[in-house]
DNA sequence: ATGGCAGTTCCTAACTGA
């Protein structure tokens, strides 16, 4: 089973990018965020023309989020308000970057974390409020029924130096600032491991140029958009790598898609 | 060396992104 995760950056304006790279690249499951259009808008002909279920959830203007599946998603749920207390929720499910599925056995959870502006803003505290809500989804799912998990998305967020083209002096900056890295520490403890960084321990693999001074063609890239898997999965993961060749094209998303691929023991 | 982006809408200016 392959699993693809991509930020877009708008889906109405990325759709022919994301048509072809959906003919040469064969998955099973496609995450989408940032779609930036409400449900009505989304254009679902051309990917339900390849064979895909869409699961879509999305607003004006910006975020969103959307499972493509070859198979039929069961159990799909948006937001954190049907996994957790709406208390608890707030106003976090207002911007919508939350879907779930379950296909296979597997609980695919799709994310987009808040991006947090700058380090101690208002929208700062946001990502981290945002974050511990997401600890509390992720150990609710897991209470109420004990499964494999592929958690991916964009989480704008570099875990460590070796994610980061350049790391001296990022502890001030947003994706690697210290509070929200162990933010996301946090909830990565619920059982959860990198896919990618299985396969690949070196630094210079990135899925997220600036498109401002030539980030991508000087490869000065972050790796803020992840696979994480519960343990069972984990094993199973055969490989997990970045496809840059999106990126290349004219008029590109800034992020490339990233895809892991696990071998399900169906018993 | 320098300056250098791209998406959206309340659409040609202001916002958000990362």
């Amino acid at each position: 089973m392959k699993i693809a995760t991509w930020n877009v950056n708008s889906i109405r304006t990325r759709q022919e990018q994301v048509v072809d790279w959906l003919q040469t690249t064969k998955v099973d499951v496609l995450c989408l965020q940032e779609t930036k259009v409400v449900d009505a808008d989304f254009p679902r002909s051309p990917f339900e023309e390849l064979g895909y279920h869409l699961y879509i959830c999305g607003q004006k203007a910006y975020n969103g989020v959307a499972i493509f599946s070859l198979q039929p998603l069961q159990q799909v749920s948006t937001g954190f308000t049907t996994v957790v207390s709406g208390d608890e929720v707030g106003d976090l499910d207002e911007q919508k970057r939350v879907i779930t599925g379950v296909v296979d056995g597997v609980r695919l959870v799709n994310l987009y974390v808040p991006n947090g502006a700058s380090v101690g803003s208002d929208k700062y505290d946001y990502k981290l409020r945002w974050l511990k809500v997401l600890g509390a989804y992720l150990r609710s799912l897991l209470e109420k029924s004990p499964q494999a998990l592929c958690v991916c998305g964009d989480f704008n967020i570099a875990l460590e130096d070796r994610d980061i083209h350049n790391p001296q002096g990022k502890d001030k900056h947003i994706m690697a600032s210290p509070a929200e890295r162990q933010a996301l520490q946090e909830v990565l403890a619920v059982g959860l491991a990198d896919a990618f960084r299985k396969f690949t321990t070196e630094a210079g693999h990135f899925s997220w140029w600036d498109y401002r001074h030539g980030g991508f063609s000087r490869n000065r890239g972050w790796r803020i958009d992840h696979h994480y898997l519960t343990p069972n999965l984990y094993e199973q993961a055969t490989s997990c790598r970045i496809d840059t060749s999106p990126r290349k094209l004219p008029k590109p998303s800034d992020h490339a898609p990233v895809i892991v691929e696990i071998y399900l023991d169906k018993d």
